[in-house]
DNA sequence: AATAATTTTAAACACTTGTTTAAAACAAAC
DNA sequence: GTTTGTTTTAAACAAGTGTTTAAAATTATT
């Protein structure tokens, strides 16, 4: 048995992986690049992950999951008022990507150049969606009829603001570059994110309202 | 001089590296593949582009170019209803990402993987963004006066917007793959676009009624 | 028809890729 | 202290990469 320290070879290069990886893609970071990155020999790597394809599955895998990993539960907790839940969620959401600003189009970059993964992860997120779906539906259905909100599909709730949050950090970089944001008066995307945050709520609040 | 027939040997490369690049990125795409693809000499390739870099930058300077360019004239038409505008440009837009949906995959990868292409034209796009936010910022700030609609930022608009447009579709495969449209009661995407779009539109309309 | 310019070809170049090997260094067990 | 198992190393492997070469084929010019 080998020592268990916390910086150990397998670990040093699993972060150096992570790190590359997500910088360069599958087809751009390299076996070598790996190894430099963790300080180590390069057959080191295939020694402890057998392949680029399977070291590039371990992170991809555990990207992915993290990806889609949405904490719905939030918006379930009934203590709180709607508006309030959603608030929470978006904060949520953003400090979760903020936290992996490439995570995103990662994921999105690898699957479309590689469909294949996709089919070799699907069976386990398909239940845990069902159930998440469900439950948030029961929350829209129980404020529609309690007169609070208008009735609302959860999938168009949950694409909505998805879709709202996740795009526009995707797209930082572009829309600095091609001043977008800069012919709007906003110095950066820093100083429009708040903005946009509180944007997206207001649109959510306009949507789920009540038609009078 | 060339005889310019219409599929000459420049247009069959050009052509070949459009579908390639765009099906496997500028890594996973290669001379060869390339020039596989366009029935021709490996060699030609370089002899018409040069190098591998040249051949992708005029791919994806063109590729850029049809992403940034988003149609707002048409929500400028003063002579239509304001919904009827938005609902014209839901479509367009839709319409336009159909016909090549990998583009904004394609951009959104390509300058993840390497932000340097953005400042080799971000010049170009400049005045172009300013103009079309000012027209835009004008027509609403126009019914925002008449009492049509709440006082709202073009940019706020052109966000939302294009993020429930583009995200939804950039997510196509990972949605169906993962389940989350068959939870929602939707066999396919193809089902749930045309009334996701409907929900867009039902978001903008929330969202410009004025405050009561 | 002869010459010049252009286009195409097969082959090779130098370099990088992922992966394997066989020996060395190290740690654990007896 | 010797043996056993594990980890690390430098070197090499075969295949693939972008690119260049120099000769051949084709086309255009005179």
């Amino acid at each position: 048995m080998s020592q268990e320290s916390l910086d150990s070879t397998e670990i040093k290069i699993k972060e150096a992986a992570r790190e590359l990886f997500s910088e360069l893609g599958m087809k751009g970071a390299t076996m070598r690049k790996v190894a430099e990155k963790a300080e180590v020999n390069v057959a080191l790597v295939n020694y402890y992950f057998r392949s680029k394809e399977k070291l590039f599955l371990s992170i991809f895998e555990e990207k992915f999951r993290s990806y889609t990993k949405d904490g719905l539960s939030i918006l379930n907790d009934t203590s709180r008022d709607l508006l309030d839940r959603i608030k929470t969620y978006i904060d949520r959401l953003n400090h979760q990507i903020n936290n992996d600003q490439g995570l995103p189009i990662f994921i999105l970059s690898e699957t479309h150049y590689n469909p294949n993964l996709l089919d070799m992860l699907s069976d386990l997120n398909k239940e845990q969606a069902a159930i998440e779906t469900q439950q948030l539906q029961a929350t829209l259905d129980l404020d529609y009829h309690s007169g609070k909100i208008r009735p609302i599909k959860a999938i168009d709730f949950q694409m909505a603001l998805f879709s709202m949050i996740v795009f526009p950090i995707i797209s930082k970089k572009i829309l600095t570059k091609t001043g977008k944001l800069a012919a709007a008066g906003f110095e950066s995307y820093e100083s429009y994110e708040p903005h946009w945050k509180n944007t997206t709520l207001s649109i959510m609040e306009a949507f789920l309202k009540p038609l009078s």
